[in-house]
DNA sequence: TCAATTAGTGGGTCTACGCCCACTATAGGG
DNA sequence: CCCTATAGTGGGCGTAGACCCACTAATTGA
């Protein structure tokens, strides 16, 4: 609704303060938003620092894995790898039981970036989080982990 | 980063479900998502909540205050606030005392629509909230209040 | 060995959303 | 009375994000 346009003035209307989701909303966007920034600086996009993540902690993988894994689309994840091959950060191989594979990897450099968005990542958190106190932060962080396991269950029916 | 694309078959990677803002951002996101769509049937958007809200809460006034309260741009409250005037949802009349504003008020119909939409917000928020019981919704609601109001304050300086 | 399927890729499209400019009408001070 | 500032409006622009199609290469099973 209002990426970067913090204006509000008097304040918003309760009858929205009032709505979890659209806080939720409105923080998400903003804290997003921020660390977009970030790596727009240095050329990157979200989808790096996801793609690297998932790298890491899962280890070497097919395209066709991280696409699942992410809900990315294939195409876009490829273009992400590229760059992100063109840049050192990833190597692309062709898996050699089944070529039609490309078996993506991270490398050192890959990794040192990682450390280095993930920190960008853990200062914007800060920022935007900078109310509350260690315990607090925690009991978020614990809610909001219950919730977004809920929203992936609720949709496996059918 | 995946609006309504929900596949991840594994899991996202650790490294992002540490981030409470990535939490934040992804569940902010689908619940937005979730009431846009409903929304959208009627032909409404989120812009046309926030509008009825804000008057409802604060009463009659000038375009000129909805576009401080709710940091949209100008041209595009004058859409908004048109189509709900179409749709006899608001009443606007020029400001006899500055003929040069608009002064927005809510009709009956006005507060009906806007009493459903909450009612789909809150039904919506139920849905995303699902696994936690109101005790925990409330500590939710209290934690992602403060930190909005931080929000707020830290962009006055400068 | 041929048909059907799958992985990856390049290119393009569609849409939502915020943003900005030009223009009119009104206000208000000098 | 003029000059500047403000309120509202219409139209259009730019970007990010997801999505989709067509095509190639490789695999697999009949």
């Amino acid at each position: 609704m209002a990426s970067e346009t913090p204006a509000p003035s008097d304040g918003l209307p309760p009858t929205l303060l009032d709505l979890s989701t659209f806080l939720l909303a409105r923080i998400g966007r903003s804290a997003r938003g921020r660390l977009a920034e970030r790596l727009a600086e240095r050329d990157l996009r979200l989808w790096d620092l996801a793609v690297l993540a998932a790298l890491a902690d899962f280890g070497p993988q097919a395209q066709r894995d991280l696409v699942q894994r992410l809900g990315v689309d294939p195409s876009d994840l490829a273009k992400v790898a590229d760059q992100l091959g063109a840049a050192g950060y990833v190597e692309r191989a062709r898996d050699q039981r089944d070529r039609r594979r490309v078996s993506v990897s991270v490398t050192a450099a890959g990794r040192a970036l990682l450390a280095e968005l993930e920190a960008q990542a853990r200062a914007v958190q800060d920022e935007v989080l900078a109310p509350l106190d260690a315990g607090e932060r925690q009991v978020l962080q614990e809610l909001l982990l219950r919730v977004h396991h809920g929203m992936e269950e609720g949709r496996g029916a059918v």
